[in-house]
DNA sequence: TGTTAGCACTCGGGTGATTAGAGTGCTAAG
DNA sequence: CTTAGCACTCTAATCACCCGAGTGCTAACA
């Protein structure tokens, strides 16, 4: 026995109408509902097939059928196209956009807010992240006393800053020598090559200045590869409560699991890191690679800046989760910001 | 009738009972486990005194008592005394701050993190925010292409960054006058202070600088009133999820609505805008200035930098709240915020 | 040979009745 | 004024029951 037309024709409509209604569905819903010209004993005979091919699944015998993890990617791969979004979406995405302050914290945030409205399920973005980044400029920025306001530009227009209390105060000068130094040296790296070798020759030329020694510390931290992922591919979440629509969730122990997930924010990073994006991507229930979401399904897309793929997006849903919207969705955000963010540049 | 010892005695057992059991209690659990040396009758007889006099409410004539607000309201008035949090305590914290980056986010998450961790209930903090923080430096370093980073730094060690991108590609040395211009002009005044007027007057002085006209728009709005709100006085959120573990919460209808509340950061700010606090403040069921939250509790302290009162921190739980322990938690981390900040300083 | 009508069977979920138990208020005695 | 005792109330849990949706199988039909 295989895959035959009818047989996708009935899959593809059981899975369309338990998307709607999260409810099993019988052979009977659907020789009423949609026009296969067979009766509902025909399609019974199928879907017994279709579960003998692991497609469906009965959640007990007097049940109608439900879509398997298998039935799913089956669905995803090869019976339905992704939705067209109309030209006139981009507009409106622009002008969200542009409504903001171009921030990299608060483009991010009007990603994950618009993924999530549009989708009305929970929206993944992380900020964008690479160590194929180039160091611009450093500037150091004495404040009161004796602390000193260190602040890193990379490629264009992400800025990070930090506050580094030294022994002593420092003179202007001094500041303004120091970073001269320091730019020279780092300037146009990758900030992936900016290892603790250049630090170290650095250090050996700034050896008499005590300052840097103390700024040597933070700053090595701030180049590490830790302080590199603590402070860049932060990820931005929203429409945690969206989830609680979804009739999957009414169960209040599964909600926990879920909510508590989110507040933990290295798991949501460890998630979207080991999903290898490319395009678009589509994880199903037990997929993803995470233990606590196994019923869920994961929409990704990466995004681009400068051409390099820089970030993720992702939207987390139920497995019964409207595939062809979700993914023209994903699919359109990630293009429309990667556009934005070339454009900006 | 009025008010007696044994009442307050009576009073003070049941909402520590319920506080621990969130079941109504009746009176024999009363007799039994607390020593009040009086029978159950007795005890009855009071209760329903306590009701008339609307410190206690029975849900239905056959179960046992729960304490109304205005029997929270008496109890957190007059029947406890905070807690006192072993001196050991404060050096736990403060390690815990000096592992992070001290960044006012940084401390600010710190803050929540420790607050609902201790807790179990959800904690509010807002980052300091005050019209009274002193303008200290303002750097406009040159990035790729048009783009420029305005940099910002008020009272020691607060910095906002912005990006700007401008018509024609600015020069080191046009950038570098305009900062010195603005930052001589603006040296030391006070945030709310900076009004139109000042940027007014700054505009007929660099009237012949293109450039200026551009940044113009962006600095206006940076510290327009807001610029200001929208950057500072922003609503750390932890422990959202530790309302699950209340039994009052088992309803998933009233999950949501607090899920959906959290999700709206100019909500929680507004509410604790609208709590006057100066020291510690509980505020008790209907007293919540928030319909969605009627039936919960706040405890509110406020914390200061430079002496000056610039940030709230708040518990959010049920109304039936553990309230010595909250309130001893939430006046104890003010407190110790307060010192580390003003030390920092 | 594939399709369909018919039918007996299964099973979950909703309904209603019953019951156990916790707690009360009241009364009368100490 | 306190307390023991008792009748009464009300909720929540349990159970039996039934309804209906859906199935698989069989037999007839094209």
């Amino acid at each position: 026995m295989e895959m035959n037309e009818r047989k996708k024709g009935i899959l593809k409509a059981v899975i369309n109408e338990f998307i709607l209604t999260a409810e099993p569905i019988g052979s009977r819903t659907i020789s009423k509902k949609y026009d296969l010209n067979v009766s509902s004993a025909t399609i019974r005979n199928e879907m017994a097939d279709l579960e003998e091919l692991g497609y469906l699944q009965q959640p007990h015998t007097s049940a109608g059928r439900i879509p398997s993890d298998k039935g799913y990617r089956f669905y995803v791969d090869s019976l339905i196209n992704i939705e067209k979004i109309p030209e006139s979406f981009e507009e409106m995405i622009r002008q969200k956009y542009l409504a903001r302050k171009k921030e990299v914290q608060d483009i991010v945030q009007v990603t994950s807010r618009m993924l999530s409205h549009l989708t009305r399920y929970t929206a993944l973005v992380a900020s964008p992240s690479s160590p194929e980044y180039f160091f611009q400029h450093l500037q150091l920025v004495p404040l009161e006393g004796k602390k000193v306001a260190v602040i890193v530009v990379i490629s264009s227009g992400l800025v990070q800053h930090q506050t580094v209390t030294l022994q002593n105060r420092p003179s202007r000068e001094e500041l303004e020598h120091i970073s001269r130094l320091i730019n020279d040296r780092l300037q146009g790296l990758e900030l992936g090559r900016i290892s603790n070798d250049v630090f170290r020759e650095l250090e050996k030329e700034l050896r008499d200045r005590t300052i840097f020694r103390e700024l040597y510390r933070s700053l090595l931290e701030f180049f590490s590869e830790e302080g590199m992922n603590q402070e860049w591919g932060k990820i931005h979440l929203d429409g945690a409560t969206n989830i609680l629509e979804q009739p999957e969730f009414s169960d209040l122990e599964k909600v926990k699991v879920f909510l508590k997930l989110f507040e933990q924010e290295d798991m949501l990073k460890e998630l979207l890191n080991k999903i290898p994006a490319e395009g678009l991507q589509v994880v199903i229930g037990k997929e993803v690679p995470l233990e606590e979401i196994r019923d869920c399904s994961l929409v990704v897309a990466d995004y681009s800046f400068q051409d390099k793929t820089v970030g993720k997006m992702a939207i987390l849903g139920p497995t019964r989760m409207n595939y062809p919207k979700v993914m023209a969705t994903v699919n359109f955000m990630a293009e429309v910001l990667s556009k934005v963010l070339r454009e900006e540049d």
